[in-house]
DNA sequence: TGTACATCAGTGAACGCGCGTTCACTGATGTAC
DNA sequence: TGTACATCAGTGAACGCGCGTTCACTGATGTAC
């Protein structure tokens, strides 16, 4: 990457994203620096202003297409409740931490950069996008509760995404208690079927 | 904070502590400076090197003292369990959200900045202890279960941590989806009875 | 096919900035007698 | 109570650094005819 032979990059814009992402995964999404982006996709400084208008503008790029990636990944997984809606649904769970395993720069820039979600119509789309792939997930799962105690999808799908998200952040990248024993993928599936145990979803 | 009477400050550890904190919560863990904290502090940049090895240094006695107060916040909370188990430990969810609400720069340091837990004695002790709190309230829990349907205390600790975790992250900052129509504390308290449900704690 | 030219996507040097840290120093405080 | 002096907790200037961004520029590409 850092080598090219032609004066024209050829597929700049997309390296810078690329770079973005693995600096981001190594430091940090505070400390990444355009400058180092640039450096890594062998162009100068000054070369990223032609694809975006400032480092902000890229970091938000960076996120959006984390979001798409993330919520195909998520809807493949779902896969309309395909052969059941449980099993699909734990297994979108499992996807969630795949994604923040696999993609861990898109991940934190997604979730932990502070970049401002509704300043950007384009990466708002994109997170919308990803949260409608979660809630109709957790639609279809409380429709098989009769009606008098079926509880709304939105609930559901906050809950659900508010214990992913924690796993990742606590347990995935060995943070603050240092090495878990349990797996955070067992952790995660064990903790979604109490949860649906609690609704009703799963009998005893 | 900005002004002195006398040459010597008289307790400048602490209003660089505090004023990290602040400046955590404006601008993020990773963004903070150690000249803009020593500025606030109204002492000039090299002063904090009196008091602390360097940055990170800094960093890292922010954390330690933000999980003390936490610990001894969830401990006042779930008040060895009284009157009763379930509440107290409802209670101790509250207060997990009450503490990342008005310590933010604190919880911030603690969870989100990268610091190495590990790697520092003193705030290796102070992360134990107030995941030892979790874990003490969890297995007062798991104990009203009988002994063939009970679970792992850790494991119901782990659990509610990474609900808790994740619903500050994602809801309790207006971070990702926007505003979130439901408060966080009804957030976490709905989720926290489903999953206890879930395990057999509270009946049908 | 060849040429003129507009447009595009880079360069490289420079800028102002604030940072973390070090250094020799000095003013204030506390202690021994 | 007074004095000498060690220690402590600051100062202020300086350093080297890398950053984000701007600017006039130039090499490469694409298009009209």
């Amino acid at each position: 990457m850092a080598d090219r032979k032609t004066y024209h990059h050829g597929n700049l814009r997309q390296a810078l994203v690329e770079a973005t992402a693995a600096l981001i995964e190594e430091l940090g999404p505070q400390a990444f620096a355009l400058t180092e982006a640039a450096r890594r996709a062998g162009v100068s400084p000054a070369a990223p202003y032609r694809h975006f208008k400032g480092r902000e503008d890229l970091l938000e790029e960076v996120a959006r297409q984390g979001f798409v990636e993330f919520a195909g990944r998520l809807e493949a997984a779902f896969d309309e409740g395909r052969p059941k809606a449980l099993t699909a649904f734990l297994r979108m769970g499992q996807a969630y931490l795949d994604f923040a395993a696999d993609r861990p720069g898109y991940y934190m820039a997604m979730f932990e950069s502070g970049i401002s979600i509704a300043g950007n119509a384009d990466l708002a789309k994109a997170s919308e996008r990803a949260q409608g792939v979660l809630l109709r997930a957790a639609g279809t799962l409380a429709e098989r509760l009769p009606e008098d105690r079926r509880p709304p999808a939105r609930m559901v799908a906050n809950h659900i995404w508010a214990m992913s998200h924690g796993v990742v952040e606590l347990f995935s990248r060995g943070k603050p208690g240092g090495r878990s024993p349990v797996e955070p993928s067992a952790m995660l599936e064990s903790g979604v079927i109490i949860y649906l145990r609690g609704l009703g979803l799963i009998p005893e």
